[in-house]
DNA sequence: GTCTATAGCCCGATAGAC
DNA sequence: GTCTATCGGGCTATAGAC
């Protein structure tokens, strides 16, 4: 899993492919499981540069600030997940497979990367008031923006539906954010388990997934299987 | 809504009215509203005693500890929660009726102690791993299994209905955890504007509480108004 | 009961060796 | 690039006056 690699950073382009030293993403890494267990401000630095086998002269030769690393944790959370879920937003399904298979996809991502996605739980949650240079509180800006960006894209797939008829939709935000909180909140519950296959995370995605999409009623028929998601996950 | 009530806490009635002390009450809301601010470790006992217009003194003198002062609010937290919410859970209606009040009762509650929800999310949330003495981690063990009794006044709420085969549940344990997390994520993005009346309060609650339990899929048949929930509500 | 003053610790951040 | 050593600030918690 370690990358272990040369480096050649700044070093011209050399032509070469090959992650140049890019320990960065494993600082990442790290940083998401440290700010899981133990939350922003009781990790340490130390914490962090231990679960690397370092110290943390290394985590401030690429950040330069704990707040710097904790940003670009969200930033990487939230582009994973976007990438992880754009496509199905844009597969030419119905309107409302789409929006299975993005919640699906969501669900599923998530578990297979749940310290990131705390991260952005602590980062939506107003805990980073705190006094931020005008340069951090910009960088804060943009990722409230890239986060609602992804928020917006089950927001249009959601209104598709409405206008089509296929889901009733009284209140566009409040629907969204109920149906995203639903998903979430799988991050309360769910750890991974040694030998966890990935059936058993697809069984729990589309459990949480049909549940926020067709609630709990018994007089709704709930379509047990839609091809369209597994389709597209084949494929990439 | 102040208490200001007497206190003869351990000077013998003396039968004289006026709030003898429990500034307690006022000390938990404070530290609720500083803990919700800011997180737990990043709201200072200062922030906290300035709220009041007071010193530290004042609160070391009555909690042992910031955790245990975080502790109490959580308990208070979830008591409040739990008295408002049993009654609709035992009142005589059908269970998906009851259901659906006491998820009505939960959004309310929510919106109106928000600061309270706050504490009990950051405490369900890992980041109270830190190193407690004995005592401290038997309150929290305590604390622990009293947010799970209240999560299973909805369990049992919930498994009646899929008895009575109003509900359709495929896992009792993953759609409680699915349709409380929907609920809980109004605290993500609700805050209490000025002159906000009940009504709009209502609005959302019964929008979410209805999402959570019969989803957005258009071929469910709404209930409008449960007025079952009302009922209870006036008879307090 | 409440306040003031301060001890003591921890951690973020930096300087500089290698 | 990575590590060691250290400073400086801030915060919990306590001691003791009133």
């Amino acid at each position: 899993m370690r990358a272990r690699r040369s480096s050649g950073r700044q070093t011209a382009g050399a032509g070469g492919r090959e992650e140049g030293a890019d320990r960065t993403i494993e600082i990442l890494d790290a940083a998401a499981d440290c700010f899981m267990e133990s939350g922003f401000d009781a990790a340490t630095i130390d914490d962090i540069a231990d679960r690397l086998d370092s110290t943390k002269g290394l985590i401030y030769y690429k950040f330069k600030s704990k707040i710097d690393l904790f940003f670009a944790v969200y930033q990487r959370g939230i582009e994973l997940a976007r990438d992880t879920v754009q496509p199905h937003a844009r597969s030419g399904l119905e309107p409302l497979a789409r929006l299975k298979a993005m919640a699906i996809a969501h669900t599923l991502l998530l578990m297979r990367t749940l310290s990131y996605h705390h991260v952005i739980k602590q980062a939506v949650d107003v805990h980073v008031d705190r006094a931020l240079t005008p340069q951090q509180r910009g960088a804060l800006r943009q990722l409230t923006s890239l986060r609602a960006g992804y928020e917006r894209l089950f927001a249009h797939v959601i209104e598709e539906c409405a206008r089509e008829g296929s889901l009733l939709v009284p209140n566009l935000d409040i629907c969204t954010k109920t149906l995203m909180g639903g998903l979430d909140s799988v991050s309360n519950w769910y750890r991974p388990k040694a030998n966890e296959m990935d059936v058993d995370r697809l069984f729990i995605a589309e459990a949480v997934a049909n549940q926020v999409i067709f609630g709990l009623d018994s007089k709704a028929g709930l379509p047990k299987s839609e091809a369209g998601y597994v389709r597209l996950q084949e494929s990439r």
